[in-house]
DNA sequence: ATATATTAGTTGAACCATCAACTATAAATT
DNA sequence: AATTTATAGTTGATGGTTCAACTAATATAT
């Protein structure tokens, strides 16, 4: 029974975390199309590394957003295929490929940072910076927990 | 500046979440494929309501799953294609499906069981049982946040 | 200098999520 | 009773994730 119970508790914990992922890229999209954007949670965020470096490879891109390679390769086939970012072979190094932003993709980008402000803000209604630091501090006890081993 | 580095704080609590979502998932896969089984984490969770409640609608799955009900139909799908479970037409209303565990699914379930301890005992390690209720606290603040409005 | 190993990125397959449109059935309205 | 509306579940399309296998180029070892 209390054994039972934990269980159940421990799967609710995970299914708490999926679906605030899941709701809340869900989120960003609808404030994105209510304001005549098009873009997604993943390409924002994978625009996110170009935009503050101009050029950066693929494998740094993965480090900084924490995804695996081949989805950023498909990320990034999606983003040139919308014409926001190019890519561009490296001249010393011929495995890697740098991105840059295209003109439409730096529009795109600074249109879409108050979305994602306005986003934050509905996510955070009511919660104080104390419990979010609390948050950030046990999220990235789990994540080390994750990455090690 | 400050608000640059508040904004880029705010998309890595957003790509912690979705990363500790991911790595959960995979360590959970990774855990069952070193004990022979074949189960992915989202089989598993909807698994979970239809052990407790045999004979359980796709809704009250995707209510107690929190998952789309398109998701829904999408991985009983797969279980039944796995053998794992049965869809029966609901005798008084016919546009509800029961689902319900053959053996060969109840096996399963029993097996996997330890497999999440695993898991959930691999991500918390070294974190008390007071961060997990306070993450347990803040995540519910949140997904309250994300349903309302 | 050649052979081997590593690294960066891509491809195809399987699974999951979301959306919009759909079927079939039941419930409510008139 | 007939029409309308609501509900349960399915389908097909698009996008993202993971895995394994692959290509091409660089780095290391002998």
């Amino acid at each position: 029974m209390i054994k039972n119970d934990k269980l159940k508790s421990d799967i609710n914990l995970g299914m708490l975390i999926g679906q605030i992922h899941r709701l809340s890229t869900k989120r960003f999209v609808q404030n994105s199309h209510n304001s005549g954007l098009d873009i997604s949670m993943d390409q924002w965020i994978v625009l996110g590394p170009i935009w503050e470096n101009d050029g950066v490879s693929h494998k740094e891109i993965s480090e900084y957003c924490l995804k695996d390679k081949t989805s950023v390769t498909k990320i990034i086939d999606t983003l040139e295929k919308k014409n926001l970012v190019v890519r561009v072979s490296d001249q010393l190094d011929h495995r890697v490929k740098r991105v840059v932003l295209s003109n439409k993709g730096k529009e795109l980008f600074l249109q879409a940072i108050p979305i994602m402000e306005l986003t934050r803000d509905q996510l955070r209604e009511g919660i104080t910076e104390q419990d979010i630091e609390s948050l950030r501090s046990v999220l990235t006890k789990i994540y080390n927990n994750l990455i090690s081993i």
